[in-house]
RNA sequence: GGGGGUGUAGCUCAGUUGGUUAGAGCGCCGGCCUGUCACGCCGGAGGCCGCGGGUUCGAGCCCCGUCACUCCCGCCA
């Protein structure tokens, strides 16, 4: 050792710090051997860690030359030497550190590297497969190392917000009892409790309201969820993260105002140069939406939209639709301005687009030189014309395409072809967050498997209208105070004013089928704490890996987790889920009856 | 549970209408190189062509089955 005052083991500074400031110093770096220059008498380490990358430099008068020379990619040194400018033509204006190098006077090996399974110093793909079973050394890679800290610095960021706002974080049990959001549930056997199970939670739902009833005004929570549920790519399989919160006295309208500069200022702090929606948010009904945009979560980058036109066909000479829409179909346009010089071409793709989705095709009519053109604008006389270009707002140049079908398949349709049209024509705008709030969900819907009403979402948000609503109206006509965060398309979160009162709750489940019995059982503990002094309240639950996707423009979520199962919801590294030893599931009470196929 | 895609060297991929000895780049090993920064040059090792069956004189290529990974539908309010 050189120095003259004592150094630390390991280093004096990290890998990004030095400056040509520090030339001349002596240091000691640590990290990962990144890449290596071997010139026969002159040999170049860029060494890594968290922070950045340094170039050290030793050549063949040092009697370490055959140690450094002999180092792996991505062996672990630390090394010793003096910080020495660089001359300008060996500058690398790429690094940070690039004007200064270090020259290597001391050297010792960490921890040494065997030959990879895949490089790190490299941006290329590689199998989920492999990445997953060496996390570690993926996660080592630039562009993960960049999503796993952005992760870490939006949750910081949800924090402090959330904090600013008046909110407190708690923690809520991890082994609980089975929740009703409707998936299913992990369950963990109790040991002293046999043949009883204890569920992780799908969301916090319960105890939050609980928080609330408990008086504590403004909850948060950055909650890991658990649901046992197939996996996409935009969805872990078992486990997730939201940023959970509910609020005590509240209105719809509080809640909005409540979180929106949150996101929107966690949006903008990791937007860099992406446009990001203010506040407020645009509100579109759920009917709304699906009518305009063809889905519950529109992308409100792409301009787009879709109108009802069954009015024009009604009676019309076009007697496909005439007739369908006699027999209950509906008919829907999608107003498409200034495509009337796209080549035929152009509408045969997405004919034939719309035959791969299993419909019937895809109808048009182009608005061009004062007439109308296309297959079906000779079934339509001026007047109706004229109708279709006045509801459409649309005129020459412009185009229209048609779905008509029962209104759930036309809809679903339509909002595929909105997208479909989109990306052809390029129209989605890009660098930009658009937020929205999709509000007047309804409260019941119709399942025509099982020919009963249903809640369409959380059971426990406040019908619209309250008691009297649910004892005079149509439960189908019902709207509930239920909402979706929306942003690009993505499903942010949804949330909701709940039912604080008892009353309502057993005439909004027994609408539902549920005798008083049966929710009593379920959630009596909840129902039992709404009888002694509740305040009205609710809240949403953003999910935190949606918001990394986004921020990070990645489309899998499996980019933005450190740890993901993969989409078998295994972990390859870890191992899990694995079989467990005889004698504890004895202890557990619990006996495995695999099936026919299962395999050991 | 259902459907699509993929599977060839450690990794990324090519491989013609079925044809004799399956290739490239990166990595690995060896040699050369004192200013590179994705260093360069020379050489070498490395293949159950996912697995099983079939068709054929002959299969990486065609057929059937199966497994793995992945994407989608169902599911997840």
């Amino acid at each position: 050792m050189t120095g003259l005052t004592p150094m630390h083991p390991y280093r004096t500074h990290t890998c990004g710090e030095l400056r040509l400031r520090d030339a001349g110093r002596q240091v000691r770096l640590a990290g990962w051997v990144h890449r290596k220059r071997d010139h026969g008498q002159l040999l170049f380490i860029d060494l890594r860690d968290h922070h950045g990358i340094t170039q050290c430099v030793i050549d063949s008068s040092s009697p370490l030359f055959p140690l450094a020379d002999a180092q792996r990619l991505e062996s672990v040194i630390s090394v010793t030497g003096t910080v020495a400018k660089r001359s300008p033509e060996t500058v690398n204006p790429k690094l940070p550190t690039g004007e200064i190098e270090l020259q290597i006077t001391d050297l010792s090996v960490l921890s040494e590297a065997e030959p990879l399974p895949f490089p790190v110093n490299a941006d290329a793909d590689y199998p989920e497969e492999m990445r997953l079973k060496y996390r570690f050394l993926d996660l080592r890679r630039e562009q993960m190392h960049k999503h796993i800290m952005l992760r870490s610095h939006v949750i910081a960021s949800l924090r402090r917000r959330m904090i600013e706002q008046g909110f407190a974080e708690f923690q809520t049990p991890i082994l609980t009892a089975s929740s009703p959001e409707g998936a299913r549930d992990y369950l963990v056997p109790s040991r002293l409790h046999p043949g009883k199970f204890y569920a992780l939670p799908q969301a916090p739902q319960q105890f939050k309201q609980l928080l609330m009833v408990a008086g504590f005004d403004r909850y948060f929570q950055i909650a890991p969820c658990f649901r046992d549920e197939a996996s996409r790519a935009d969805r872990s399989p078992g486990e997730f993260y939201q940023l959970d919160f509910e609020m005590s006295f509240v209105t719809q309208d509080d809640v909005f105002a409540a979180i929106e500069p949150v996101l929107h200022g966690v949006f903008v702090e990791f937007a860099g140069d992406r446009k990001v929606t203010p506040p407020p948010f645009t509100r579109i009904t759920y009917d709304d939406a699906l009518l305009k945009y063809g889905t519950d979560k529109p992308d409100l980058r792409n301009p787009l939209l879709i109108h009802e036109v069954g009015e024009v066909f009604r009676g019309s000479g076009f007697k496909v639709f005439a007739g369908a829409v006699e027999s209950g179909a509906v008919v829907r346009a999608i107003a498409v301005p200034a495509v009337a010089t796209q080549p035929r071409s152009f509408f045969d793709k997405l004919n034939d687009w719309a035959r791969g989705e299993g419909a019937p095709g895809l109808g048009y009519i182009v608005f061009a030189e004062g007439a109308a053109k296309g297959p079906i604008a000779k079934f339509l006389d001026p007047p109706r014309l004229e109708r279709l270009k006045a509801i459409t707002g649309l005129g020459d140049g412009d185009a229209v395409f048609f779905v008509c079908d029962k209104k759930p398949a036309a809809e679903k349709l339509a909002g595929a072809a909105r997208t479909k049209i989109a990306q052809e024509l390029n129209l989605v705008a890009k660098n930009e967050f658009r937020f929205c709030w999709i509000v007047d969900f309804p409260m019941y819907e119709y399942n025509e498997e099982t020919k009963q009403i249903e809640f369409s979402h959380n059971p426990f948000s406040m019908p619209q209208g309250g008691l009297e609503a649910l004892e005079t109206k149509d439960p189908l006509t019902i709207k509930a105070f239920q909402y979706d965060i929306v942003c690009n398309g993505v499903e942010l979160s949804s949330g909701a004013i709940r039912n604080h009162r008892p009353d309502i709750m057993y005439k909004a489940f027994a609408i539902a089928g549920y005798p008083a019995s049966e929710v009593e059982a379920r959630f009596g503990g909840m129902l039992n704490a709404f009888k002694y002094g509740a305040p009205p309240h609710g809240g949403s639950a953003p999910g935190i890996d949606r918001i990394v996707m986004l921020l990070a423009d990645t489309p899998n979520i499996r980019e933005v987790v450190a740890f993901p199962m993969n989409q078998q919801a295994q972990d390859l590294m870890m191992g899990a889920p694995a079989p467990v030893p005889p004698e504890r599931l004895k202890e557990l009470h619990i006996r495995v009856v695999l099936p026919p196929t299962a395999k050991g």
